[in-house]
DNA sequence: TTGAAAGCGATACCAG
DNA sequence: CTGGTATCGCTTTCAA
């Protein structure tokens, strides 16, 4: 493999001005230049990331801690990883994987060993191991998703408050005076992942607001147990029932369980589901579907890291960026007629 | 950041004495050895990873090629990645990302500029255009998937001849004397896929062995074309109908297809499916269903490029590895009752 | 069993 | 605008 020595023996230069070429930290006229690019196109040069790292104490590389996903969630946190790691390309870094199961000292290696320049940490929930490792880590980091404590760093998260927010409104707007939320399930709600909390927040806000009174089910892992929470929020419902299920888990039981109870959707009911992963498309069935875009999140979280990575002055201050969803197959809600 | 230079003072030893406790490639006196370690503990002391890389000219890590995939096989790509980066960790490799979107060249870049030490490609399909590329490159390489052409190449994937075969016997066994097969959709035969063909081969070859009629059908991506599909091959069908789906995307409507046929499965018809994204836990459908251990792929895939990279001898020889499938939920196909 | 010292291949300072 | 050279932190001969 050819070295920045060879490509300056065949241009005709000292090593020092590749390395400038190369980084454009001082200039270079035209014509040394392109002798040197042409000796670096001849010669195939790359070059050595180790070298570089060492000599320049950077090494161009982010790790991005993945979590230990339950199949759920697993389709969507592969689109943040490609996009991620497509979007940092975009400013010449390239991804490290630090898994889970190497606990909160993965994170103490890779920046320790000086593998990484930057973390980013995805799934952080409301009280995460990692939350305090990184604080002391002499390196940037960006969270998606927002800790319970959250002072100083830099946090960024679809903005959930907002999402239940805009359901409630959404179906009040259309004349719904009562709507069900179904909750996550528990497990996640044992996790404490804090954007659970943030949504019942905007729910609950919206229903002060619009008038619209809120019922909350647990979200339940069987048929018949969410059968029997939808049963128990009819018989609490005035006028046309709708239905709130932010959880992609419980969506799938919702609505098989309205079908049993003989309600059509878009028709008898309401239903509005959150960070579905496509469940309208691809049954077919007529719900309102609010949403991120994905693809928003993970190429704003590569820009704000890289901006702390690249930008000499001003050390990473806090900061909380929330992603505002949108609405989609919105048609397929009702508008109850007037029921006196 | 403290060095091995650090360490070394601290113990009253030499640098080269630090490196060597740390490599083990030199007899150390039990004394030494424990000053070393205490300094290192003491000083918490980690190798500068871009510095090791330069001196020993191997980087500790390996190039993971991730495709840029549908939605419908991201959940099950996430599961191979993260198992790849655990048990690379479990072989001290980290592993870096290159994605699809940089092209062939991402593999040329991370190897020019010795990033990596070897490189594992995911999602190989029958005309690869990085299979090319990886050919000509000076680090060893493992393929999930098989190419057309993969002479001198280590492959690794699931056993879809194997699998295709099992489904036929399974249904045989039980006294099936006709099977349907809905093939994948055309958007998967036209990127011409190894493990259709192999998957057919496999049904086709068992079909003939044990004398079941075998009806292939195209895969559609309608209701309506699913519907049509199933119809025509109830028609040809003689006795207890049948069928085999590969494919996530069809599974959905190839159940809904026969719901809206009026047949129960298991009862009136057995389904058996492969590759399900637990379809059968999912939605609580009794369906025999044909799987593979996506971990195992992953472990052996980092055990062969690791065998690899730290075996001195013998230059990677081709090697074509199969994992064998498994049979779950298997008490929900039917045993037809002879019909004369 | 240990130490000294020569690289590894870049970067960046100091001169000119 | 360009060249020489010390340096980054570790590995690995060569000598003892």
């Amino acid at each position: 493999m050819p070295t920045s020595k060879d490509v300056a023996r065949l241009a005709g230069v000292s090593q020092s001005t590749v390395s400038y070429v190369m980084s454009g930290r001082r200039p270079i006229s035209e014509k040394t230049r392109k002798r040197v690019e042409d000796a670096m196109a001849q010669l195939a040069f790359q070059p050595n990331a180790g070298a570089r790292a060492l000599a320049s104490r950077r090494s161009q590389v982010i790790g991005l801690a993945i979590p230990f996903v339950p199949d759920l969630h697993r389709g969507s946190m592969m689109g943040f990883i490609s996009v991620i790691a497509a979007s940092a390309r975009q400013s010449d870094y390239d991804i490290l994987l630090v898994t889970d199961d190497e606990g909160p000292q993965g994170l103490e290696r890779v920046v320790g060993q000086q593998l990484v320049d930057g973390l980013i940490i995805m799934q952080v929930e409301g009280d995460d191991a990692r939350v305090p490792v990184i604080r002391n880590l002499p390196v940037p980091s960006v969270l998606i998703g927002i800790p319970e404590k959250h002072e100083g760093l830099k946090c960024i998260d679809a903005d959930f408050e907002l999402a239940g927010q805009m359901c409630v409104e959404e179906l009040a707007k259309l004349g719904h005076e009562t709507v069900t939320l179904v909750n996550w399930q528990d497990a996640v709600v044992r996790r404490r992942v804090n954007y659970v909390k943030r949504f019942h927040h905007g729910v609950d806000k919206a229903g002060a607001a619009t008038g619209a009174k809120i019922i909350h089910v647990p979200g339940r892992a069987t048929i018949a147990g969410m059968e029997k929470a939808v049963a128990n929020a009819l018989e609490q419902t005035k006028g046309v029932p709708a239905f709130i299920a932010p959880e992609a888990a419980n969506q799938d039981l919702l609505v098989e369980a309205l079908n049993n109870l003989g309600l059509v959707l878009g028709k008898d009911v309401s239903v509005v589901v959150n960070c579905s992963d496509s469940l309208a498309e691809r049954q077919r069935i007529p719900l309102t579907t609010i949403d991120f875009e994905p693809d928003q999140v993970s190429r704003r979280v590569v820009q704000m890291i890289v901006h702390d990575l690249t930008e000499p002055t001003s050390r990473s201050h806090e900061a909380l960026e929330l992603i505002r969803p949108v609405f989609k197959h919105r048609k397929s809600t009702i508008r109850p007629r007037p029921q006196r």
